[in-house]
DNA sequence: CTAATAGTGTCTTTTAGACAATATCGG
DNA sequence: CCGATATTGTCTAAAAGACACTATTAG
């Protein structure tokens, strides 16, 4: 048998709130005086682990992440760090969780907007990054977005999170006319109210056979 | 420092030729009058390795493999094996190789037609499987059939390759109209032969915006 | 009353996809 | 001469995308 590398794994919890998403980090126990130094969570796994159960068991112990708290689980890739003694092999995974903010645990967590960061290390920033297009290239061609909004929106809400996501405008009828060719959006009788409430017809990931495109500019 | 799972990484090779798909297998070490097992090229990774320097290694020690017969790689996915007393854990690779028959080295090596595999341990025939859905769908919406095909080729021998890999028939009109408006290959100035031959304008991947599909049927 | 937001339909342009006949080369 | 292979254009249907007004609600 032979020493192998160092095996850690480490994940981009993504939310979407206020037309931003978020990401969850954690903050590195950093020698007093110090700027604290945020990371991805981050877990080593050990010998009779795999990286998710390792993964899960830390973010419910650190940062009091229930279970339910996730809806959707990537994988996204496996990246080497090599040294003159040991590479350390780390397996990323995407979560993506409706807008609740979990209880903090004994170490400091944070939530930030993908777009005002606090300094990260390029590895992680190259893995954040990752995760981002994913998402964006998902949502233009599955049903991805259901995982970060609530049970029940209203389309405005959801053209909104999808212009967030895929970084451009759309037009609002075009949007609407894509949607109900899609089929995959029921609404939800509501009393009187004006915003008519949706939902998606099914909870699991629905992957659409065209790509969900739409107009390149809209000033 | 803690103990590590076990770290392993293999490969699916892939070439093209005959209108048939190809994949490179080894076999095992097995014991004599036992039956052969075959299984994808595999190597464990070391301490101070990464899972593609040590694949590397092993690919040009056992199979020969020149580094310049790939054309093409990229990273599949990490599956993990748990067992009571340690976890393995498997970095898989998609290698694309233009149809050359490296030298065989000591153990044995087979090439298969991906239709006609011997048998194999379920593990390899799901990564086995999700390379050949990841090239199926890379077909359909970027130049990535380049590195299976000769440097220059002519229209009908891209097209079938092209079928072979996303099965289906498609439109010869149709499909040249598709590519002729992609503007990603270039016609190779030949001396007054049939079949006219092109190549592609870029020796790197190209991403096309919009996928590249076609006819559902043609019977 | 006013401002903000939700909701809705048509027309134009582009792309997908079905379809058949002719020229050339090799045996 | 015959058979196999390479090449080429048009027409139709579907989808993408541009575009503006009305109804309701909250302040």
């Amino acid at each position: 048998m032979q020493s192998s590398p160092l095996v850690t794994s480490n994940v981009v919890i993504l939310q979407y709130s206020d037309q931003k998403l978020y990401v969850t980090l954690s903050a590195a126990a950093a020698p007093s005086g110090t700027k604290v130094q945020w990371r991805l969570p981050t877990t080593p796994v050990m010998q009779t682990q795999t990286s998710l159960t390792a993964l899960e068991l830390t973010l419910r112990t650190t940062i009091g992440l229930q279970d339910s708290d996730i809806n959707y689980r990537e994988q996204l890739y496996t990246s080497e760090y090599p040294s003159p003694t040991h590479t350390t092999i780390c397996v990323s995974y995407l979560y993506l969780s409706r807008g609740t903010r979990w209880f903090k645990g004994t170490q400091q967590v944070g939530v930030f907007p993908v777009d005002k960061l606090p300094s990260l290390s390029s590895a992680d920033r190259l893995i954040l990054r990752y995760a981002l297009e994913r998402l964006h290239a998902k949502t233009l061609y599955s049903s991805i977005i259901q995982f970060l909004l609530p049970r029940t929106f209203g389309l405005t809400e959801l053209q909104q999170a999808f212009e967030t996501i895929t970084h451009q405008k759309v037009d609002r009828r075009n949007f609407r006319k894509k949607l109900t060719q899609l089929n995959t959006l029921s609404a939800k009788p509501q009393k009187g109210q004006s915003p008519t409430q949706y939902q998606f017809n099914h909870t699991a990931l629905t992957v659409y056979s065209r790509p969900f495109l739409d107009t390149k500019k809209t000033p």
